[in-house]
RNA sequence: UGGGGCGUCGUCAAGCGGUAAGACACAGGAUUUUGGUUCCUGCAUUCGGAGGUUCGAAUCCUCCCGCCCCAGCCA
């Protein structure tokens, strides 16, 4: 697979591994691992830290693992595996052979969890769920140990064994590491190692019914993999005493080195897990890969691409700041990506009709249009014009206000790609709508400036009425309109319940009849679309709005 | 409140004792058969605050203030 080239920017975590160069730890070798939970879809968050340990595995020279971390059968499910392998190779990233589940690692790290035992350093304790909470303690008083904290190594080993013969209820027992209950950092308050959990499994089924922790598997799972700089998100600060005592139990030689970074916020939305769970479980949106979502799945098929995502993340950088990133930066990186590879193409949301009254009937020409008016080299396609058009609405205003370019009583202006039209007269129906417009065209301007040099008030778009497709088009806006972070945990009464509108009765030029499903557009003057990858159909068009072009107009009828 | 982190332009973010990069956003202007693109120009005398060390501090020290994370048998 193609590794893309992102730039690579310095920041603190490319500092400590040159540190480790010079200093010969880890032997010169890099490796990281993206280890996400099989509950969910990956989202744009998700592709920071995909960028972020797979770009620092070739920058290195190193690996980098893709490893599900599947240690809680609660929500994960092999469609999610799916979704994460289609959505991390499509962003442009490959792991080789080295695709790893932390369930292949569960007789490993029983046995570990045996040695830690045979150590006297963890312990079965038949304490509930609340009870062990109230032996926690809290921020400001120590807790207790636990009266099973002291049984003997023989007890210990017997009893862990029975949790995992199934010989005792569910929450009624769990392994602990004996640590120190007083410890100024929660996490070292004896933390629970394994659980006990019949719900079957996506991957073991019901082979296990003791599952280890988060705590317990991912630093040993990192170990078991040679990882040497396990890359995670900034919550995870305080569980790192843990993972360090953990491996420096069970592990000699190298060990691997926790290194936190800040994780993604996007300015307007949401991406935590479990509210898009929510949201797809609710039927809030159509699913996962709902255009709408900020997820990788729900992006690509909006029209985003992978190298747009790509640039975005090696744009907002690396740190340990909390952040509030503007989704005007994400907007910015697609519209610089799309301008580039898009096609040009002309469509019409909201057609009013135009008649050329000095353009025979019946006769149709064909103008060869440019793909794209800075690079020749992506051809040209031929747009038919005939004596009955369709133009935008908002292309004619019967009174416009001063700076507005476009058509209205009296005026010319340039129909891109063609001819000069010049306004005539207009038909109104009984409502006072205008329903028709009446223009003459000046056949000397056929792709030419006009011979005296006059100027006209702008330049349309416009389809052939005859040949025009009629294609539907859906008009993709925020879905959240969360207007601080601090508002997002009512994420739900921020849903925008326009954040999907859809036009039909749109016209598209008759060359996009067999538009390919994912394919990007610019559809001039009215932003960037995408022929939706599941309801484009050949013949009717479907197309979702990536992002819009900067809407001058709107901003100076803002003005005033 | 105990512990762990973090505070540099509206938003991100470089900077690591030698006198505040860059990007987005924003504001002007030029070119333009997309009100797009491109191209110029402007945009932190100041780095959460107050003291101190120093010839010199965003960078070192002290105190203070603010924000985030931790009391799941989630990750």
């Amino acid at each position: 697979m193609e590794q893309p080239t992102t730039p690579a920017p310095t920041d603190f975590i490319r500092d400590i591994i040159d540190e480790h160069l010079r200093t010969g730890k880890h032997a010169g070798r890099v490796a990281t691992r993206f280890p996400p939970e099989p509950n969910g879809y990956i989202h744009i968050g998700h592709a920071k830290s995909v960028c972020l340990n797979f770009g620092l595995a070739r920058q290195y020279n190193g690996t980098c693992n893709l490893r599900l971390d599947d240690t809680d059968p609660a929500g994960e499910s092999m469609e999610y595996v799916e979704s994460i392998i289609r959505d991390v190779r499509w962003l442009g990233f490959d792991w080789g052979d080295r695709l790893f589940y932390a369930s292949d690692y569960f007789e490993k790290l029983y046995g570990f969890a045996v040695e830690l035992i045979k150590r006297g350093e963890a312990y079965v304790c038949d304490l509930n769920a609340d009870e062990v909470r109230e032996h926690r303690g809290s921020f400001t008083e120590p807790g207790t140990e636990s009266p099973y904290r002291n049984r003997s190594v023989e007890e210990n080993l017997d009893l862990f064994a029975r949790m995992r013969q199934g010989e005792f209820a569910d929450g009624s027992h769990t392994l602990r590491a004996k640590i120190d209950m007083a410890a100024p950092n929660i996490v070292m308050r004896d933390p629970v190692l394994y659980r006990i959990k019949r719900e079957p499994h996506y991957r073991t089924g019901d082979q296990w019914i003791i599952y280890p922790m988060y705590d317990f598997a991912h630093c040993l799972s990192d170990a078991l993999e040679n990882i040497t700089h396990s890359i995670c998100t900034l919550e995870f600060e305080n569980n790192r005493p843990l993972y360090d005592w953990i491996v420096e139990r069970l592990i000699s030689g190298n060990r691997p080195q926790q290194i936190e970074f800040a994780r993604l916020s996007v300015s307007y939305t949401v991406l935590s897990k479990r509210r898009l769970i929510e949201l797809v479980q609710k039927n809030y949106v159509r699913g996962w890969d709902d255009p709408r979502m900020p997820t990788v799945s729900g992006m690509r098929r909006r029209g985003y691409t992978a190298e747009a995502i790509r640039k975005f993340c090696a744009e907002i950088g690396v740190a340990k700041n909390d952040n509030l990133i503007d989704v005007a930066l994400l907007e910015y990186c697609v519209r610089e990506d799309l301008n580039e590879r898009a096609p040009r193409a002309m469509c019409i949301l909201n057609p009013l009709k135009v008649v050329i009254d000095n353009y025979p009937e019946n006769s149709t020409e064909q103008f060869e249009c440019a793909n794209h008016p800075q690079k020749p080299e992506m051809g040209t396609r031929q747009a038919p014009f005939s004596r009955v058009l369709y133009i935008e609405r908002d292309d004619f205003l019967e009174d416009p206000p001063k700076k507005y370019n476009r058509l209205a009583p009296g005026r010319e202006v340039r129909l891109r790609n063609s001819f000069i039209i010049k306004f005539e007269s207009l038909v109104k129906n009984e409502k006072g709508e205008v329903v028709e417009i009446h223009c003459s065209y000046d056949p000397a301007t056929r792709n030419a400036p006009p011979a005296d040099g006059r100027k006209v008030q702008g330049v349309i778009h416009w389809v052939s009425a005859e040949h025009a497709v009629s294609a539907e088009v859906r008009l993709y806006d925020r879905l959240f309109t969360i207007p601080d972070p601090s508002a997002e945990s009512e994420f739900l009464q921020y849903l925008n319940p326009d954040s999907l509108k859809v036009l039909t009765g749109c016209f598209v030029e008759s060359s996009l009849k067999d538009a390919k499903p994912g394919a990007q557009y610019q559809f001039e003057r009215l932003g960037y679309f995408c022929a939706d990858e599941k309801d484009c159909q050949p013949g009717k068009p479907v197309f979702n709005r990536v992002v819009a072009l900067r809407d001058s107009w709107a901003k100076m009828a803002d003005k005033k």
